[in-house]
DNA sequence: CCTACCGATCGGTAGG
DNA sequence: CCTACCGATCGGTAGG
């Protein structure tokens, strides 16, 4: 048998295992939360991961594409999430559209806490923050088109500004990131159940209260 | 007339009028959320205020002595807040307290943004960041315990955590730092209604909505 | 002796 | 995957 001229499977590792770049951006990621992006020093991942900061950078070309792979698979999820809520042919009034992103979208902060836990702290110093915001922001802006219409619907209470009371709902959404504990007491179901309750049983007209007992 | 042999007023200034620290700080402030405490260096502060680095230091001793100021100032506002909520002989209800706390907290977070910003932003990297944020957490858990009282009393829902409850409603409260604009179409008042109604009334067990129109 | 401020430089550390 | 370094910049301080 012989093999063919350009291998598709990964070609075999010789010399010691060592890192790959998942494990690296994983050690990144969680420096980069712990202690800041920028009080994270190459040379501090490096102990973390065992190796030289020379050999880091045989892993990986810069810090800040640390950062960027991080924030590509926030906004990755982030983006899968809200155009299936909000893509033409979607399922439901634009009420159970909204129930249902709020609910995918605490899933989605859960799954992917430490990425998303960076894009919510990036703040636009760089291109590449910069970047992510636009992106960010067109997520937001297509959250706050699915609370206006399911206000005009009649389904969300029409005495506050749809703008403001999505920043609103989503800020609390986004909060949880800086203390929830998947390892605590609450689970993920019960999370979501928590958030649609506190939030859109709030805002829903005439909405039906869960009843006590 | 004879001038008292010391006067309780300021004495006066010779030379040029320079800066106070009140100014130095108010511009620090506004340097370490735009472009965050660590990318910020003593130079572009000091360029900032149009004076040399050497200058700069001869009116604050430090730049971590910058960010305890703006820390104080936004506990300082907050402990008040709280303690007069919660003091002994406070009147109302809990959940009259608690719908109190939530109003005057959003005024606070407007008026004292950018302090409440940067404390918001600290994550415990140095002894003045974890010296704030055990401050920030005696103040969690005062409300954390005004909302488990609002439950007990029946005034809030009782099927989810209060602590859970906690966290979301004033996850909520803080996000606004993030994006509220003081020169915005939305002033305090809206905002401060805003936010008590979207949370609390979707909170509370049959509390009556806002009558549309 | 004061307040306000300067050019130059300290010992260490950053990302690469 | 390492030791040995770089150009630059950090927070802070010297003398005047």
């Amino acid at each position: 048998m012989t093999s063919p001229p350009t291998a598709p499977t990964a070609p075999p590792r010789r010399g010691r295992p060592g890192h790959d770049q998942a494990a690296v951006l994983g050690t990144a990621i969680d420096l980069f939360i712990r202690q800041g992006y920028d009080a994270t020093s190459m040379a501090d991942l490096a102990a973390a991961l065992g190796l030289s900061k020379s050999s880091l950078y045989h892993h990986v070309p810069s810090k800040e594409r640390l950062l960027e792979l991080a924030l590509d698979e926030a906004l990755g999820e982030l983006t899968a999430v809200v155009e299936a809520a909000t893509a033409e042919g979607a399922a439901g009034t634009s009420y159970e559209r909204l129930r249902r992103v709020v609910e995918d979208g605490v899933r989605l902060l859960v799954d992917h806490q430490p990425a998303v836990t960076l894009l919510l702290r990036v703040h636009g110093n760089t291109d590449v923050e910069r970047a992510a915001l636009e992106r960010r922001r067109w997520v937001d802006d297509r959250l706050a088109d699915l609370v206006a219409a399911a206000v005009a619907e009649g389904a969300l209470r029409a005495d506050l500004d749809p703008g403001l009371v999505s920043r609103l709902l989503f800020g609390m959404v986004n909060s949880l990131v800086e203390w929830y504990d998947v390892d605590g007491p609450v689970d993920v179901d019960q999370l979501a159940a928590a958030v649609v309750a506190t939030a859109l049983d709030g805002l829903a007209v005439g909405a039906p209260r869960s009843a006590p007992g």
